[in-house]
DNA sequence: AATGAATGAGTCTTCATTCAT
DNA sequence: AATGAATGAAGACTCATTCAT
């Protein structure tokens, strides 16, 4: 009853938390949302289903938790002193971050790209994906419009497109598709 | 009394087949393949559940005809005289096709695009998808290679990247996505 | 509208009644009445699902239909002039013509085994068996008692079973089991 | 609020398969296996249906552990010191043990002949039992040519056909037959 | 006499979630 | 914090039977 094994608790609180969630993670990425079950998901963190239920109040909860964490560390890539416009090589800097991130983290992104478009999940996460889409979409606006680009927007939407395009190509391809040389292409469109 | 007729019959039948698809495709756009119940269709279609297993041995099944349906005319966009390489009218032609065909079947490619990378659905087309797949890279990559391009099958690999990017963002935002400017762009890329 | 097309209607009906019949014996046999569907029949048999209903009123119908129909072969073996008390002669060619109608009928024999003891299936039938069965055990008792056999009844259920169990034992392995020889073991408990 | 222990969860889930097996075995042995729902199972134990899922894959699966389980109390009759060929005193052991075995589980025998001719059902267990039911024939086999016997297979199916008839007889009638009587008839067999 | 589309009750099975311990 | 037995609603699918033609 120390105050150390407080910490002890919370040791092994966010320990658990890190199990589980990687755990489904590599379970969501590999068989689907829908077809990975609580049960596949507690066998493999070697838990009882109802420690699962500890950490999180559902499975929604669960893939909520994954997938946000998961953006929190994209978003983090277009950060920038508040509202600066970005300059050329931050752009770039940011597609290559980009790269990294891809290639480092492909579960997520399997994961991801198998549920963004998927209705009735991505309702759970409409809200922070649109409002985060738009931001980027804003920061690239304002890059081409800084450019003197006529169709600013037009090539905002376009660049991002293909960030996408580019993303889920690799991520169902991973040894086939030509990343570097294709984001090296990509750049020629700044 | 006497039966109907072959004709009768097959009337009947290709009339439901249709009403069943039609049905199922945007079920299954709207909420998702795993979301969306047979009952649900059988209810929306006001027909009993087990007629649907009349027409499809399995929901599976009635997917895989929806999708393998949609595909063959995303197919005919490409069918060209024999193997002749195809030129740039064509790849223009082709992209224009596209357009037309994405803005009129919406429904299909959002659920096209939802199942794309599930795991668990998306093996059932693993084939014929990819069989498709690298038929179009090939096109491109030859159409690159007799321009003189160095890079030809990144090229190749990256415009089709962009089309599905392309496609993606303008299933997920149709009245906000720039489709006809960005595929003007699309164009100065061949 | 004349005589003839009254016979000849009464032809097709007969003949139809033996074909849905066969078809159907013949599928029961192979995979169990339960696992056989009236599909399967109708498909097999080449008509279509209504017309069977035309024949027969249900499935059961059907299978009672068979069944009776095959018990009365054999119950015909055992007919004798009256209530004559059957001498050794008369066992003896019970014995043999019941191994003729076995070898011909393994079809037949094989429903009626797969049947003879399936508590919801037997049931339909429960009356006309039993009947019979009691009948037959009256005739052996009889000639057993008139050979001055002191246990008579226990050696006619005995024989009796003896009779089920080489017939089992028979249709379960047509080709290893040694009917002929048996059945003249069987002769020397007479 | 500690969880319980193993032995607890053991002793829960012991008791429990015991629960599912018997109910079920009584109510395969009453309405026959396909007539027996799970969901009457689940109602007669009291229990939910998920919860039979629990113990066993699936309604086959519950059956073969009956059908094993019985038959594993029927192969202990025949053990015997390693492969010594069986005198006249373990076979009559083995008639006898036979007849308390089923007059002791009448439910297990009435299920067992209703299986055992089904096409379908039966092939779940055809290598278990015919490998024993051999195994069965060749003792027997040895018996009777160690006794000189002539036609020691045919005498060995034969008697193990009259195993098989009795049995049934009085599964079918088990006020009627007289099995003990019976049974020391079939020893003048031996 | 004949067709096969259509029904709907019923089947087995799965699974997120709860709860006593 | 931790267990896993237990639930029950929902899922996909089957099939004997009916009926308009």
């Amino acid at each position: 009853m120390s105050p150390r094994t407080k910490e002890q608790f919370e040791d092994i609180r966010s320990e658990k938390l890190q199990l589980i969630t990687r755990t489904a993670l590599s379970l969501f990425s590999e068989y689907g949302y829908e077809a990975t079950s609580v049960s596949m998901i507690a066998k493999k963190a070697e838990i009882s289903k109802g420690l699962l239920y500890n950490y999180f109040k559902s499975k929604e909860d669960l893939l909520k938790q994954i997938v946000i964490g998961g953006f929190m560390d994209f978003a983090r890539l277009l950060v920038t002193e508040d509202d600066k416009v970005l300059g050329k090589k931050e752009i770039l800097h940011f597609i290559d971050e980009n790269l990294v991130l891809l290639k480092s983290n492909r579960e997520y992104y399997k994961l991801y790209f198998s549920l963004i478009l998927q209705p009735k999940v991505f309702s759970l996460f409409n809200d922070e994906v649109m409002k985060f889409y738009y931001e980027i979409i804003q920061h690239l606006f304002l890059y081409y419009q800084q450019k003197g680009e006529k169709n600013a927007m037009v090539k905002a939407r376009y660049l991002l497109a293909i960030f996408d395009g580019v993303g889920m190509h690799y991520i169902a391809d991973p040894e086939g598709f030509p990343l570097d040389e294709v984001s090296e292409m990509m750049k020629e469109l700044l």
